[in-house]
This record gives structure tokens, sequence and C-alpha cells, in this order.
DNA sequence: CTGAAAGCGCTTACAG
DNA sequence: CTGAAAGCGCTTACAG
């Protein structure tokens, strides 16, 4: 065997002639041990790099330490900044995390989901994959242990839930594009009626609505799987209008990016002819020119709030599950693809 | 209590008045039990909805089926692709994947290496922290459980090493340049020794070398922590030299954009004056205008390729280690910021 | 074909 | 102050 085994307790134990118990114990500052037991041990300990099988201890008290994430898709900027606040926090509250990536397979995220409470999961965080139907397996995990949903969330599935303010920052991107003199402001959203979707689209309505702008059909343009392309499709859709519009928000930044590349190719002015507002601050709005307009989602923030309660609901455990979503306020940043109050 | 607890062989044993060794056995496809017995045990088990404790499982085999992975920096494009050959592929074959951020801090490297020992994990698969040094940890770590580098990487440390050809891909990098007519060709390198930077150094020397291009000093630029900001610095000190460069081989896809954004600023035309490339057809690499040649590194492929040595060492253990490095070749990606041949 | 027992590494109530 | 014993959920050699 190339392999060192790992040191254990009774190992120590042997080598000092005292019993497991004890060995143990003065590993764990217990009070009862004498200093010069404790003494001893702890340097053999050392010298033998003995570091506890957390699985071992984890095993008698039904506690891993060990949480699940599933994410739709790990390679989304938004995403990785969440992961980050996810591990940095749970890392200094002693907690261990299992990620998988759904892939918007609602199937996969039901198996995903089976197996990490086989892998004994104190907990799992979630961000819902898209048309995630089968609610049901949801609601069997969430008997069993505690679950948070992020960023993808549904209000049928009764527990903690942490987004971000869609409906508010969707609000204030159009207020924002109204303020600058816009008048005839399109919106790019999804057909599905996504958690996101659909409360971003009610800012947009509720904008418009409180500054007296009418609604026009025409210039709400929808898409399944919101990309880049679709962007510059609709965009396309939109260029070709009698009645252009004179801003686009698109409730995606790589939509809102399709959508600059497109009129960039007809030499459209933005934001002079048209100005673009997109949504999440992603890396590739300040590379793009001219810089994109967009809001700010603080990842990080949203994994870190996520992770605490749920570790809360884990070492608290409470007898009911509610339903209750937590709103983490963004950030309008305006650069140059729309005009600077 | 609110939260169901999980089924466990007892249980099932109970219900059924036979033994939990039997029922053990039915589950497992014990060819001894019967199959009135094992149908029965399998009815009740699905019913009841058993899922087996794969702590107590792996508890015995000294095996837990989980992984530890550290990345530096989780948020890098190329760094989520790897991830998700990593997932997939573990997935598939059978174990779940602890991620962690070293975050270039070799200490917290360290911990991250020790708290992964502890959860028991069976293997670890890491790309080192930006100026690593304290190699012991890492040695100790490798003499108990497998370790399998990958990307970033140090050939002081006795393992298997997966990476990308750089030398050969920076060499076609340049070579492609030369082919495309430009004889005078900067590069944008890092100054710290790390592994990638150079190799890709000494690719652009030997493609320099073999066209029997002079080597100038003067546009061999390096930099610390290299990146946008940095490669926009550095692009204004080659466009402020008597003799500019007529291209640029950026080391990353980053300072890449960087120089391009400064060739903007400047009205350098791309690539006509100054052709620009970069390294690892980032996403970004597209977003910008115009689009940057690059070369593709296989982010998936390097994952799953480095996992699967892994799970070969742990399932197999072999008595020696030896350094083994295998490398996954890469692809030069010609876009608008270099001539098409 | 089925069961009782040991053991994986640890903690802790119970004795002494 | 220290130790023997039980138990967490599972598998498996040993009996019968």
């Amino acid at each position: 065997m190339s392999k060192k085994q790992n040191t254990t307790l009774k190992e120590l134990a042997n080598h000092l002639n005292l019993s497991i118990s004890t060995v143990s114990r003065a590993l764990n500052n217990h009070p009862d041990i004498s200093a010069s037991t404790s003494d001893k041990v702890k340097r053999l300990a050392k010298k033998l790099h003995y570091s506890p099988n957390l699985f071992a201890k984890g095993f008698r008290s039904h506690k891993t330490h060990i949480l699940g994430v599933i994410v739709p898709n790990i390679s989304h900027y938004f995403t990785t900044t969440i992961l980050k606040g996810i591990l940095d926090e749970s890392e200094t509250l002693g907690y261990r995390v299992i990620i998988s990536e759904s892939k918007n397979d609602d199937q996969k995220q039901s198996e995903m989901l089976q197996t990490m409470i086989q892998f004994g999961v104190d907990g799992i965080l979630m961000a819902l994959a898209r048309k995630t139907r089968s609610i049901d397996d949801i609601l069997e995990v969430a008997s069993r242990i505690p679950l948070v949903l992020f960023d993808k969330v549904s209000d049928k599935i009764p527990c903690t839930q942490v987004v971000i303010n869609e409906e508010e920052a969707a609000y204030y991107a159009v207020e924002h594009l109204i303020n600058t003199g816009k008048t005839r402001i399109a919106i790019i959203k999804e057909t599905e009626q996504s958690f996101n979707s659909k409360k971003r689209f009610q800012g947009y309505l509720r904008a418009l609505n409180e500054h007296k702008i009418p609604i026009d059909e025409k210039i709400i343009l929808s898409t399944e799987d919101i990309s880049l392309e679709k962007g510059k499709m609709l965009a396309n859709i939109l260029l070709s209008l009698k009645k252009r519009p004179d801003a686009i928000f698109a409730i995606t930044d790589s939509a809102a990016i399709g959508v600059i590349k497109a009129l960039h190719k007809f030499k459209v002015n933005i934001p002079e002819e048209i100005a673009v507002v997109g949504f999440s601050n992603s890396i590739h709005s300040t590379i793009i020119s001219p810089k994109l307009s967009t809001v700010d989602q603080p990842g990080e923030k949203i994994g870190r709030t996520a992770i605490k309660y749920l570790i809360e609901e884990i070492e608290n455990p409470k007898d009911d599950m509610i339903t209750k979503t937590i709103e983490i306020k963004t950030n309008l940043i305006v650069r140059d693809s729309s005009f600077i109050p």
C-alpha cells in the first residue's frame, strides 16, 4: 500500500494505553479530563496528523455538514457569483457544498435531489430548472430536509425563497428610460411564464402605466429560451416596424447584447435613436460597445443570504413549513447604451 | 418534528418480520435470497421510499464516493467549462463533487485540502493557486489519497497532471500571425514563472526562431496578475514605441480584449495595422468587436479527462506515485482580429 | 434460504 | 478522572 491510512482514535488510545473514550474526550476538551492526559493526547494527535473522521462523527448525529446545491447552468456568470457567496459563507459556517447542474432538465433535477438525499446532505439549496413540472419530488424532499430556493423559484413550493426585487428593478430600468425622454419603449421577454420574466414584465407595465404611456402590443416581444441570438432576431423585427421604438428593454443582458449587435448592423445610433437596457450586469456588459446599461444583481449576497437561511433552518428546525420570500435589492447601472441623466 | 426520518433497513425488517441481513441481501440482489422474499422486500422498500444511507455504506468500505475539487476562481468561464466536464463525468461514474475556491490564496488552499481530507473525500482534483509555496501540504495529501492536477500544475508534485498543449498552442497562434505576413509580433505575458505563461512564451520564441524572425526584448512585455486593465496598459506602452509591433499575442483573452480596447482608443486598425490574438476562447471573444482570434481550450474535455484519471486511481490504486502528464489538444480559432488565411 | 454477530470511527450516558 | 458499552445504518463472513 502506498497510501497512508488516516490515524484513528483507537491508534492514539493504543499508543498511550488509554481508552478510546478518554482520548475522544481529551480531544474535545471535555472538562472531566486531567490537564496532563489532555496534553499527552493532543501532542500525540498532532504528531500523528490525527484528523477526526467527520463521516463517523456525522454518522451518529445524523448530520453530515454537507449541503446540496443545484443550479441549471454553472457557466452563467451570475450563477458563479451566487456560488461564490454560497461557498464562502458555507465554509465559514463549517459546511461543505456538493454542486450539481440540472441543465434545465427537470428529470435530471429530480434524480439529483434523490442522490443528494442518499448522500445524506443536511439541506438543499436550489434554483429551479426551466419548466419544472414534477413539483411532487421537490415537495417530498422538502418534507425530509430543509430546502431553500433562490433566483428561479416557485410559489407552489412552501419554503424559504431568496430572490431579487424583480418587479421593482424592471420598473426602475424602464422609468430610467422614460426619464431620459423615451416614450416608445419595447420589451423583449420570455414566452413561458417564468417567475422572473413575469415579474420583470409587470414592472415594465407598471412603469408605463404610472407615467401614462400607452401600452403597445406590437413592441412587446416574447421568445422561448431567451439568448443573444434571440435578442438579435427580435431586434430585427422591431427595426422593421413602421413605428420603431426609441428604446428597448431586454430582460437579460445576453438578449440586450444581441439587440446592440443588430442595431450596429443597421447603423442605428445608440442611445440617440434607440436606447438599450439589459438585466444582470454580466461581465459582457462592459465588453460590448457602447457599454450596456443594466440592472446589477448582487449574486454573492443572494448566495450568502440563501445559505444562511438554509443553515439556520438546519440548526433550528421549525415544525411548520412556511413560504417566506426574501427580496434582495438590485441597483440600476447606467452606461453608454442609454442617456446618463 | 416536521421532517420525516429516512426509512432504514431495520424498519423494513420489522415490517416484514425478517432480519436486517436478509433485507440487505434482498435489496442487493444476493443470489441466496428466494425470489418471493426478494420481491416482498423490494415492494415495501419502494412503498416506503427507502433509499440506502450512502454514509453508512461508505463508512464500512472507507469510501465516500465524494471527490474534492479546488479551483482558484470559480467565476472564470474557462473554469466553469472544466467544472461542467467534472460534474457530468463524475455523476455518471457515481461520484459527487465538493467544490472549493482557493482565491489564489495558498494558505486557504492548504486549509481546504485539510478539511477535504476530514470530510473523507476519496480523491482530490486541483488547479493550483498562483504562487503556491507550501508544496509540503500538498505532498502530504498526495501520500494519503489520489491527487490529480489540472490546468495550473507543477512538475514538483509527483502525480497525474492534465494540461493543454500550451507550448504548441502558442506556437501555432504566433505562426498564424507570421503566415499572415506579420513580422514584428509582440507578446504580453506574466512576470511570475507560472507554468502556463512560461510554456506559452516558449511557444512564442520557438515560432519566431523557426521562422528566422529576430527576437526583440522591447516588444516582450510582462505583468503580474494579467487582466483586461493590464492588457490596456501594456498596449499603450507598445503604441508609444518608435517601432510599433504589427501584431500582439496576449497570453489570455482578457488581456487581448484590453489590447483591442486600447487600439480602438488610438484608432489603430485591427488587423491591418496591428493584429491581435488571445488565448482561451472565452465568451468575451465574440462579444468584442472585431471578434477575437484565440486558442480554444476544450474545458469540458480537460475536466472529464482529469476526473477519469482520478477515479481510475481511486478504484485501482497503484503503489508508485508517478508524474504522468496528459496533454489535451487545443484549436486555433481565427476571427476578425487577425487576417483569415 | 435465513439469522446473529462483528465491525467501520466516533460520542456519550452510565458506572466506578 | 477514566473506562466499558451501546449505538448510528450498513455489509458480510460465519453458522445453521
